[in-house]
DNA sequence: TTGAACCCTCACATATATGTGAGGGTCAAC
DNA sequence: GTTGACCCTCACATATATGTGAGGGTTCAA
């Protein structure tokens, strides 16, 4: 596909979909007319980036641990040095900390939202369905 | 206390502690020569600002959900209106996304470390390996 | 009384992710 | 063959969080 319709179907402006290929995040091969060409697992692709920079991670991080999460889970011995290991190893551990404190924090405010509620003149029905929940914690 | 302590304290430079006051993030009195001074529960609450920070919720989300992190959870009902209730389950449900991606792509990070280390050359300590090898992108 | 170690404000600089637009090709439909 | 919807590169603009430094007070101890 072109670039529009990965923009369209990932939400995210053709701008950003050029940045992202200049960060090295994606590639594209180029059709004979110099227009950027697609294939379908982009998709998903770009919905991570865009899924780990709305969770606070820069681009230098994602284009780190990118290569650790091909579905169908291709290691590349070769290109994992001691030194990239290491750095892997300690954005796990960023991401755990930042995990953590995400936890803490909307737990903080569904509580404070639902003693509002509680407390709530009972003529308005406040409408809270917490969208939540699904949270082991380990390392 | 004065700024400093508190930078010292909370490992954020002066510079952002007032900055985070221009904000409104948080408050200070003044002493009689101007200087800003600040009680001992500010350490604790830049720390959540920090926190929040870098698990990527901009300052002016911060701000909103702040409110409702008091440790002996005291309820400003007249502060809160229908809208902000509104921002905070939206922001609530937005937090939570950003837990379970984050969580998503840190258990792959995690899966992938354990095959790495499960198929290396069990000769080599994973941290002293001669570090000579193809790198085609990376740190 | 001088100097070090604080503090103040103000303002400009940087990095990162993103928007916007100019100037210009390609292509299919009318 | 013109039009409209695509695409290209390049470059400048914006927002956010942060650094840096100038120019100048305050406090305290040697």
């Amino acid at each position: 596909m072109r670039i529009g319709e990965l923009s369209e179907r990932t939400n995210t402006s053709r701008r950003l979909l050029r940045y992202y290929e200049e960060q090295m995040l994606i590639v594209s091969t180029r059709m004979p007319n110099g227009y950027r060409e697609y294939d379908e697992r982009f998709v998903d692709r770009v919905m991570q980036i865009r899924g780990l920079l709305d969770a606070g991670l820069p681009i230098r991080i994602i284009k780190q641990i990118l290569p650790c999460l091909d579905k169908p889970r291709t290691i590349h011995f070769p290109d994992a040095t001691p030194e990239m290991l290491d750095t892997l190893r300690r954005e796990r551990d960023r991401m755990t900390e930042r995990i953590n404190c995400l936890i803490r924090n909307r737990d903080s405010v569904s509580e404070y939202l639902a003693e509002v509620s509680k407390g709530w003149r009972p003529g308005t029905a406040p409408s809270s369905a917490p969208a939540q929940e699904r949270v082991p914690a380990g390392a």
